[in-house]
DNA sequence: TAGATTGTTAATCGATTAACAATC
DNA sequence: TAGATTGTTAATCGATTAACAATC
């Protein structure tokens, strides 16, 4: 079964959408092994979840199998690279070189899920003209020219959340349709751009919350 | 209404213990104003929430506000505050003084919600008897020792996820109950250890899905 | 008092899980 | 063929949202 919104994209619940980036690159690990085709029930049982929620997951997706033998896996990792975008390249910026700025910008995690960071802005003008794995660091002033010119879609902030607001507004005014905002504050945003915020103290949290309810 | 496990623990939904945690240095900040009580139509809106979430959210914790008014401010910061535990040090050791871990180390989002990285380690004999944050960076040989000695509770894995699993086995070997792990691979661990995955490029995947969908 | 807001029970919605027919 | 596995429809479960009585 395949949900589509209106303009006939398929709609993937976003629970979905995260065990499949998990499923791929088990995937592509496998794919150099010699079997050519892989079962709902193996995956499953590699990654801890069930069989009928990969069957599901890999379903939305509009990918199909073979019963009684599975999915081709070198297909499956071709097509679920191409569902999840892994293949085209995100040009994006990223506001703040601070530690947190230069984590993601050497993060080798990236390298597989086409997140292009082709430039780094921060504040402090002795950072200005430097580089960090080989991105350039500039001024915020440059920013909105070079968003038009370069077609930056995609923002980062890891910056201080007494600057967040203030870097969100010149994304938006920038042209930006998506921030990956790091920092801990509600970003005020119009309903058009994106904002997916990852909090760090809340992850922690939950994480303490489940361990005090076993111990 | 408050939902209880056999132990009398109340269990919270994790959806409803993350928005908590965003609530509360919202609240935080109001505390220092004049106002005495907040709404939770206050709140929803300051944080793009809707006031019966808000309710609902407040009320798992057994925190009851006065009809007609609203919450007490500065009561509810307090028992928001020991209800998630960011009053209650976690004595926390982190493996993997890279990039990440450094930007662990030095994140100031953590002072507030009681994490407290008492130690580092890292494979690389450099980095061994350095410090960063003032934390000190010590040798895997100490690892198992100093978990007992020190009572701590919490291990967070930011090293290469070649080496995740082999850490993690070393910590749960030590005693550890909870694993904070940044490591893109799925670890093998016994069901009484909790662990709590941070998968960043499966929030960009989450990202750049949502922003095909507008396009 | 009137009315705003809480707290709680009920309704809705969406994701997960189960059941099972279709298929190779 | 028998049996494992997919794909799909239905059932269940849990979180969100709505409705409303209680309260100050």
């Amino acid at each position: 079964m395949q949900i589509k919104d209106k303009s006939g994209l398929t709609i993937v619940p976003v629970p979905s959408l995260r065990r499949l980036t998990i499923y791929l690159p088990y995937l592509k690990e496998l794919s150099s092994g010699v079997t050519e085709y892989v079962s709902a029930t193996t995956i499953a049982r590699a990654l801890g979840y069930i069989p009928i929620q990969v069957r599901k997951d890999i379903a939305y997706t509009g990918i199909t199998g073979k019963p009684r033998r599975g999915y081709p896996i070198s297909e499956l990792v071709n097509q679920l690279e191409v569902f999840l975008g892994w293949k085209s390249y995100k040009n994006t910026f990223l506001v703040g070189a601070g530690n947190l700025g230069r984590a993601i910008m050497g993060y080798p995690g990236f390298k597989d899920c086409g997140l292009q960071i082709v430039a780094a802005f921060d504040a402090d003008p002795a950072k200005i003209g430097t580089r960090l794995f080989g991105i350039e660091i500039l001024s915020m002033d440059e920013f909105k020219t070079l968003v038009k010119r370069m077609g930056v879609q995609l923002g980062i902030i890891t910056a201080p959340e007494q600057s967040a607001q203030e870097i969100a507004d010149i994304m938006v005014d920038a042209g930006i349709h998506g921030i990956w905002n790091f920092a801990p504050v509600k970003l005020n945003i119009p309903d058009d751009v994106i904002v997916q915020n990852e909090n760090l103290a809340s992850s922690l949290t939950v994480l303490s919350k489940k361990l005090d309810q076993i111990v």
